[in-house]
DNA sequence: GTCTATAAGCCGATAGAC
DNA sequence: GTCTATCGGCTTATAGAC
């Protein structure tokens, strides 16, 4: 029974997102996440080898949801539809993985050297398809002529920073921590400027 | 003469705000950043005396050119106006101090830590004052009913990605560099999401 | 004011007892 | 499989010659 071995495994990758997250990679100390997990520190050697190991284990937690966040895309749907699914997923992606998300964004943000090429090639791909599928869009009239790159930075920017700036957004809200009613809030804020902002109509309801 | 010192500073502040911004406060090496700047490192510690020092003061510059970006905000104005204003501000110190915004973005998304607590309420007190100033635009019928933080966090997001997730940016648009074309098609995308999205419409021309 | 050469301490990683 | 005790390298910071 191997039991104890996978819920210590959990504990240690729990506690490195959250450290990761808190203080970034070259900050954050292997005796931290022990102490943080509640066990010794080379029972974190032991099961990830490594610090940039146990790292790139939670890089890689949070790609999956990322890539499966444009589901939508890919599958055929009116534009309405489809950013509408993509916004709410990427924002619950922000709530659900706040620290993965967070970890990810850092990495990002100096250059992704931790990233593993098919992990970038993969990314990269679907954000070409995504683009691909506005451009199609626009010259199907469905939407305003708007340049696709931007409009998913702005997306991606928007959706993300509620988890990259929580600390922002707690000091300029308020409040320690958003509910259920401000995520969804924030939600239909970003869906309202990308559908009005594109001039994207609702798709005729469906005749059955 | 102590135009000697001052080049000196100026060099290894350059060369820190590259360095920290590539790679983030722990993973620099004052080493490094002596390297850039072409200096022995003793000289660092020289001009400024800590390398956390140095670094509060990379953070220091960018903090001024942010609370003058909200000045559209600080006069009478039409929100189609002021809002355009502030965004392609934003857009332009994404631009024009991409490092130092970087700096600025990782120091947040790590919960400021070496913010000065005055600084911090300087940039809250600009923030309170926009969100009310557009929630009085709300009130007054000047634009649709939309909460004005998250309104607020989206520009935010959109505007600063381009210097913080610079990295992405490049990778998806195949360009090493954005040129000018490409900012101003980026501040043009966040306006028209903005106003298009607030449902705002644009003043009435001067009659003069 | 400038820089070489070095001290001091921290942290990732592991040897080896249990 | 688990953990105590320790090593070794790396980096900040400075002493002291020029």
């Amino acid at each position: 029974m191997s039991s104890i071995r996978e819920r210590n495994k959990e504990l240690i990758l729990r506690a490195a997102s959250e450290e990761f997250a808190e203080k970034g990679f070259a900050a954050t100390k292997t005796s931290d996440i022990a102490a943080r997990a509640g066990l010794p520190k080379p029972n974190v050697y032991y099961y990830f080898k490594s610090k940039e190991n146990l790292y790139r284990e939670v890089l890689e937690s949070i790609v999956e949801p990322l890539l499966e966040a444009s589901a939508p895309f890919n599958q055929p749907g009116h534009p309405a539809d489809v950013l509408r699914a993509y916004i709410r997923t990427k924002i619950r992606i922000s709530r659900d993985h706040a620290c993965a998300s967070k970890v990810f964004a850092s990495e990002i943000m100096h250059g992704a050297p931790h990233l593993s090429p098919e992990r970038t090639a993969q990314l990269n791909a679907q954000a070409a398809h995504n683009i691909a599928c506005i451009q199609r869009w626009i010259d199907q009239g469905l939407m305003t002529r708007i340049d696709p790159h931007h409009l998913l930075f702005s997306i991606w920017a928007a959706t993300q920073t509620y988890a990259d700036f929580d600390w922002q957004i707690s000091t300029v809200t308020g409040k320690a921590q958003l509910d259920d009613a401000d995520y969804d809030a924030a939600a239909e804020t970003i869906i309202r400027l990308v559908l009005k902002g594109c001039e994207i109509t609702e798709p005729a309801a469906p005749s059955a």
